[in-house]
DNA sequence: GGTGCTGAGTGAACAGCGTTCACAAAATGA
DNA sequence: TCATTTTGTGAACGCTGTTCACTCAGCACC
């Protein structure tokens, strides 16, 4: 909590990076990883190329910290309705309908969250990953959320908590890509006549959860 | 059907051609988008790096074409088992597992297939696309067998076909970008013991069928 | 057979990229 | 005030995709 350093050199340190991660956000948002270049930061902040090493090693380096902040975002909000009291498996809902809401908003972000490929062998990742503390976070959300639905019966007893949270993330994860893919999702080209995107989130959502239930459901 | 060209110099480009396409196949499977650059494939195929752009107008240009390919053969192996005779919702189960495994067989190619962002005005595409027709096959498959779904009674009657199987392709896309992003999923560091990535996939198909599905389901 | 012509292939170059390095300037601690 | 550390810079290296003027081989036609 005390994160006020008292020397003008340690502010003036974290006001700089701040800037270029300002700056970074700001094109990557509108731009992509492909209109983000170190040279394009130091014109945004009036520095020299160079000096954006003084502050980061590597440009890797600074977009991951964009990638992981947002990511982190993207789990807040999801964590704010998770804890809300609302009935259960409309909260679940709530919870996988936010999450594609949030990554959605800035979609250049999420897909390049997402971009890299790990390696098969254990060498040290190639694409950019989550820190554990991110992934571990996700994925402790949904568990705990399958938790309480199998405790409450509204879930499938013989489900696994673990697994059938990691389900969840996957289907959850591939609508919010195919929107930031194709814009036109889920209407698409060929198919003009269709659901809204916002109808079509809360759909899938549905789906997903429906798919872990126990009885026969029901809606309203 | 008529693919053979006589003249000497037609049967020529085309099999320079195809030699830059294999070539920067074998690089991008095994380094991915990184790693190809016009330069490796010239030399692989000992051209200079400007004979390249003879054959095609642009590296995109290029890699497009690899990644509509890979993303044909996937369609191709589902397309078989769609139209095998199998009981239905077992058939159903093992499209969407296919389409997985299929994808997983080139994991640099999948993800780059879905790595751009679409922009949301009409204007042109930014990242590189699928062509209508993979996106339309893709769709016409899915769509047929939740149709054959819901005429044998097997699927809610309520669901919309279209939409329905925008959510499998979506559900299933998820965990194919999952795996080939996470190399430890579906067991994660965070929580080594779990399930197989391959009865994961089977996990997840049957979650994906099941949300469609409509009486109390029961699996053997 | 000689004569254009079309297309394949090339080396050199351009602009841009991430990154490094020796160096200048400024801020800091004594 | 002096020494030291930190911050910032310009120039360079090696890489990238791409273009362009150029050469040369193969083909059609008279």
């Amino acid at each position: 909590m005390e994160d006020e350093l008292h020397t003008p050199a340690e502010r003036r340190r974290i006001r700089v990076r701040g800037a270029i991660l300002e700056a970074a956000e700001r094109v990557f948002a509108v731009e992509g990883e492909a209109g983000l270049s170190i040279r394009r930061i130091a014109d945004e902040i009036d520095y020299s190329p160079a000096a954006i090493y003084k502050y980061f090693g590597s440009k890797d380096e600074l977009i991951d910290e964009l990638k992981e902040a947002f990511f982190g975002r993207i789990l807040e909000s999801v964590n704010l309705i998770a804890d809300r009291a609302e009935p259960f498996p409309t909260r679940a809902r709530r919870c996988v309908s936010t999450y594609v809401r949030k990554a959605l908003e800035k979609p250049h972000h999420y897909v390049a969250a997402f971009s890299g490929v790990a390696p098969p062998a254990p060498t040290v990742p190639e694409g950019c990953e989550f820190s554990d503390s991110n992934r571990a976070q996700a994925f402790a959300i949904l568990t705990e959320m399958v938790g309480e639905g199998l405790d409450n019966g509204c879930f499938r007893p013989e489900l696994v908590r673990d697994t059938a949270a990691k389900s969840i993330w996957a289907s959850m994860h591939g609508l919010a890509m195919m929107i930031a893919h194709f814009n036109d999702f889920p209407s698409m080209a060929t198919m003009p006549s269709a659901m809204s995107q916002d109808d079509f989130i809360d759909f899938h959502a549905d789906l997903i959860i429906r798919s872990l239930e126990s009885g026969p459901t029901k809606r309203d």
